[in-house]
RNA sequence: UGGGGUGUAGCCAAGCGGUUAAGGCACGGGGUUUUGAUCCCCGCAUUCCCAGGUUCGAAUCCUGGCACCCCAGCCA
């Protein structure tokens, strides 16, 4: 099955996979690899990378895919993180299955390879600081000067780097380099260094290492000791390819991978660098990670987006070597797409106005059948209480309305969904503040149900709870982190924070049935939004709820 | 003349010498609707960064420019 075949738009991996399968390179096998580093949570980024590892891998005949953890540098690494990223994949929708791997359970073999090529003479230890080092490998259009140390003998290397195995020296007083060429005009040719001296616990090793390897060392390595046919990556890694190509080439290694670069995501109005996401957090502009304004992984699952729309977005953002900035909107817009097909509608009044329905009778409770959904009969209907008094929202009344409203006004006739029509008569108001504090309205019994028998129409219809069996509830409005399309690009991005990214909502009147609502559980609050049962926060009985993203509103456009 | 990349609509993105230059998002217009939602129509690049050239024919090939991004960690 060739991805066209399987309706998916083509883009330049699929191209050089399908290549590769029709001359059956690989024995016609491909072996991807997500390989991240556990030093922080997974965000969209890592998302569009996800997809792309594990949606090749399962869009081609005995594709696989492994979860490989990049852990070569015990000083920003830590089991969380590697907790948090195994969820995260899981959640997306993905399994590696019996493949996972560390790269730390490659350190014997990566430690043998690196003796290999001493004695090739392809490798020396050097004593050169990390300042002179950076003296002597020249600049951007200077050419380096070798290392004094570049001419060491191979048992003097031999000894030298078994003695920084064995923890006898300092950290920083000797690196082992690969000794290729400190002309190159690319800068990682010149001499990088494999392995460093770092006597820091690991979290997987413990201390059994004085030293660690470099990535571009590893990751070649760890690469074709898996048997991965196309490994792929951003195109920063673009000019270390020459050094992952070099490596292969040196070692008898069990293959050679081939390395595939493409430009990673950005999103407008957020950021996806670590570092700021962590200065984010940092400072509490967000309470943590999974703040649902984060554009972590765990973030938008708290938020509500569903996992299906984010693979979605990833598969029609494209897969380019253009860098690019999504507009976010396109990710809502999945979003959107996803939650309209499967999510029940029902009633919620954010900033309840009350209503009294004056001819109806006191004391009096019946119950109208409201379907979950407009065209899904499948997801059924529930029934809820209709009563004397009411709360409508506070948008929904205009006492001086201009025509172009279809919602309440004194004298005006609107629908309450699935129950009566309605007609305002009398604006109460608080004789301190001129707030409105009451509408007085009547009903038309023949409207039960939301239709006249007279065949009269009216222009609105408007959502309602009744005030007797309404539940309160917490309820948080996000929305977008920045006021800015790139914050990323301005010199102070703190300034470009939104200030409203979030409002909360603790006066909510929400229909009664919503009141057992489980954590992660997700509904359209009618002609609002949808909303998702915050995962943490929601207490059995008192769900509390994250606006995951508007309805599309037509009417915000009109006003302007 | 350090090296490596990228330029197709407001934002993405197909396209691979012969197509009316796909599709999505956004935007505009209309229809259906008990959500100003959904859904459904219609519109939206005489032109592909620019300039030359090759060719019967060029977004696709060639030459020369221009713009933007990445690289001088003992980070990944």
């Amino acid at each position: 099955m060739t991805a066209e075949e399987n309706n998916r738009s083509a883009n330049f991996i699929r191209h050089i996979i399908n290549e590769d399968l029709a001359q059956n390179k690989n024995e016609g096998h491909v072996h991807t690899r997500f390989p991240p580093e556990p030093n922080g949570y997974l965000h969209v980024g890592h998302a569009k990378s996800i997809c792309l590892n594990f949606g090749l891998a399962s869009e081609y005949k005995n594709g696989l895919c492994n979860l490989r953890f990049d852990d070569t540098n015990p000083d920003k690494e830590k089991v969380e993180y590697i907790d948090s990223i195994m969820d995260d994949i899981h959640w997306l929708g993905f399994d590696w299955g019996d493949r996972l791997f560390y790269a730390s359970d490659y350190f014997e073999q990566l430690y043998d390879y690196a003796v290999h090529l001493i004695k090739e003479g392809k490798a020396y230890v050097d004593s050169l600081s990390a300042e002179k080092m950076r003296e002597y490998r020249g600049t951007l259009k200077q050419p380096g000067r070798p290392s004094p140390d570049r001419n060491r003998s191979v048992e003097e290397n031999l000894e030298l780097f078994a003695g920084m195995r064995a923890g006898k020296f300092a950290d920083g007083e000797y690196v082992l380099r690969a000794k290729i060429d400190m002309a190159s005009p690319n800068i990682n040719m010149r001499d990088p260094t494999i392995y460093r001296i770092r006597k820091t616990k690991h979290h997987r090793t413990g201390d059994n290492w004085y030293i660690y390897p470099m990535y571009d060392y590893t990751h070649c390595i760890s690469d074709a000791l898996e048997g991965i046919t196309h490994s792929l990556c951003t195109l920063e890694f673009e000019d270390h390819r020459p050094l992952y190509d070099w490596f292969l080439d040196q070692l008898p290694v069990p293959c050679h991978p081939q390395q595939i670069e493409f430009a990673r995501l950005n999103l407008n109005y957020t950021v996806t660098s670590k570092r700021k996401l962590n200065e984010l957090v940092e400072v509490n502009h967000v309470n943590g990670w999974d703040d649902p304004r984060m554009p972590t992984i765990v973030g938008m699952r708290r938020r509500g987006y569903p996992p299906a729309a984010i693979r979605d977005f990833c598969e029609r953002i494209g897969v380019t070597k253009n860098e690019t900035v999504i507009d976010i909107s396109v990710l809502e817009n999945c979003v959107r797409e996803e939650l309209d097909r499967s999510t029940r509608r029902v009633m919620a009044v954010l900033n309840p106005l009350r209503v009294v329905v004056t001819n109806y009778p006191e004391d009096h409770t019946e119950m109208l059948e409201a379907p979950y959904h407009p065209n899904q009969e499948d997801l059924g209907s529930r029934e809820v209480p209709f009563s004397r008094v009411l709360y409508i929202e506070q948008n929904d009344f205009m006492e001086d309305p201009p025509k172009k409203f279809f919602r309440l006004g004194p004298g005006r006739e609107v629908r309450l969904r699935y129950a009566y029509f309605i007609t305002c008569h009398d604006v109460i108001k608080d004789e301190a503040t001129g707030e409105i504090i009451e509408l007085r309205c009547t009903y038309d019994p023949e409207t039960r149900g939301g239709n006249a028998p007279d065949g009269r129409k009216v222009k609105g219809t408007i959502h309602w709870v009744s005030a007797e069996y309404a539940f309160n509830a917490e309820v948080r409005l996000y929305d977008r982190l920045f006021t800015v399309p790139e914050p990323g690009r301005q010199d102070d991005w703190h300034k470009a924070l939104n200030p409203d990214s979030v409002v909360t909502l603790t006066e909510a009147a929400l229909e009664p049935g919503l009141r057992e609502t489980k954590p992660e559980e997700r509904f359209q609050f009618e002609r609002i939004g949808y909303f998702c049962a915050d995962r943490k926060d929601s207490l059995s009985g008192k769900p509390v709820f994250n606006r995951t993203v508007t309805l599309r509103d037509s009417w915000v456009k009109q006003k302007k």
